[in-house]
DNA sequence: GCAAAAGTGTTGAGTTTACACCCATGT
DNA sequence: ACATGGGTGTAAACTCAACACTTTTGC
């Protein structure tokens, strides 16, 4: 049971990227960084950095999306190990892709500044070190199969939202438009959601119902992962 | 672009770690070695072995895979990569998760012995060293989620094979049972399956026609990810 | 009073499920 | 001739997609 047993055999570098998604009400985004150092300082790049020893790759990816965001507990989920042997120019670096959802509001504008972190819109994406653009690709695409059959959708919403921001997500994840009367529907036969009396009255004269998330019902459905559209 | 520049991070032992499913008509197996080096030397445990530098992840779990096997450009997907501080009580490794799809039949028999390896049911698993049962369970969960909408499943079927064997499969990945029936219509249906002139005489009397698998009308639908079941 | 977004039902098409009997053949 | 697994059709329930008008209210 020592520690020697394993001595004879390579060691990698292990990287943890974070790909951050957030909605602005139109759009789904990404937070990308300038990158700060060598190599390709100063090019996009999603967050990264080196797990360390006396950590669970887990918790080095809450550390660093913590270090850019000042957000803890939040959605995260590991993605896909990326080891070409060539990826990053810089040394033979093992990455970890671990994608995060996060409310755009609740982030901490002054880290990000610290970082020159930058939302960017997924449909524009610029170029991107390495293997980046992959791993965001990928994670939009898992991004889309997990809000088909878990309602993981609102952790990119404002606590309270109207259905027309909850539609407006839907439709940036799928790209795609749904039919008012069918989504509206389908979301609130789930019985997850639950309307306030409030109304969110800057977008219309009339006025849009806000609703909140009933937590106990969300989590009897996410077990078993109901589809949801 | 020096290979200096990340020298003062912690590195870390990179195993890989292969989940083998097999079908044998009745049951989902996976195969199992005897772990033959400290520590729990003599342990029930997956097929793993270090990655080294000069391959990619992918490449190193092909490696593992053949060495175990004799089986080359067999399918085979990362799972997870598992990084708990005490996952190893060999040391700090990190370990990449691969699941592979066989045809039990086509594995060399020597190979296997010689790693004392064996297909276990894998509603029967043993006690498995540090993370392994819960490696097994993630991939039997992305097995099936996988062969919902992809034609995988006949990678672990002869390369002939009766409905009743498909049949069979899915219902062992599924633990459920199907109508027959439905089952052979929704198949037909996709019209992956060809139907081939000879019988398959030995478990019945009038005999079940065999089907192949309809190479070209597969790869269109894989792309799209067709509801199979 | 009118512009602008909110809210709300129905119908037809397609899909899914449940269900049972005849067929071919080796013995 | 009979036992064994192979092969096939239909009807009811449900789900999904398409579609348009009325309501509210700030200006």
């Amino acid at each position: 049971m020592s520690r020697i047993e394993y001595k004879n055999y390579d060691r990698f570098l292990l990287a943890v990227d974070c790909i951050i998604f957030g909605f602005d009400g139109n759009s789904l985004k990404a937070l990308l960084i300038k990158r700060g150092f060598e190599p390709e300082k100063g090019k996009w790049s999603l967050m990264g950095g080196f797990a360390a020893q006396d950590e669970s790759i887990d918790q080095a990816a809450g550390r660093i999306l913590l270090n850019l965001t000042g957000l803890d507990q939040i959605y995260m989920e590991q993605l896909h190990c990326f080891g070409e042997v060539d990826r990053d120019p810089g040394g033979r670096v093992i990455s970890l892709a671990y994608f995060a959802l996060i409310k755009i509001d609740d982030s901490d504008g002054e880290k990000l500044e610290q970082h020159n972190a930058k939302w960017v819109d997924l449909r524009k994406l610029p170029a991107l070190i390495f293997d980046h653009r992959q791993m965001i690709r990928l994670a939009k695409e898992r991004l889309q199969q997990k809000v088909s059959n878990h309602p993981i959708g609102f952790e990119l919403l404002p606590h309270k939202f109207t259905l027309q921001q909850l539609q407006a997500l839907y439709e940036a994840v799928y790209e795609t438009n749904f039919d008012k009367r069918n989504f509206t529907r389908k979301i609130l036969s789930l019985g997850v959601l639950q309307r306030l009396d409030e109304k969110e009255k800057a977008s219309s004269k009339k006025g849009a119902f806000y609703y909140v998330f009933d937590k106990k019902k969300y989590k009897r459905l996410e077990s078993e992962g109901i589809k949801f559209i």
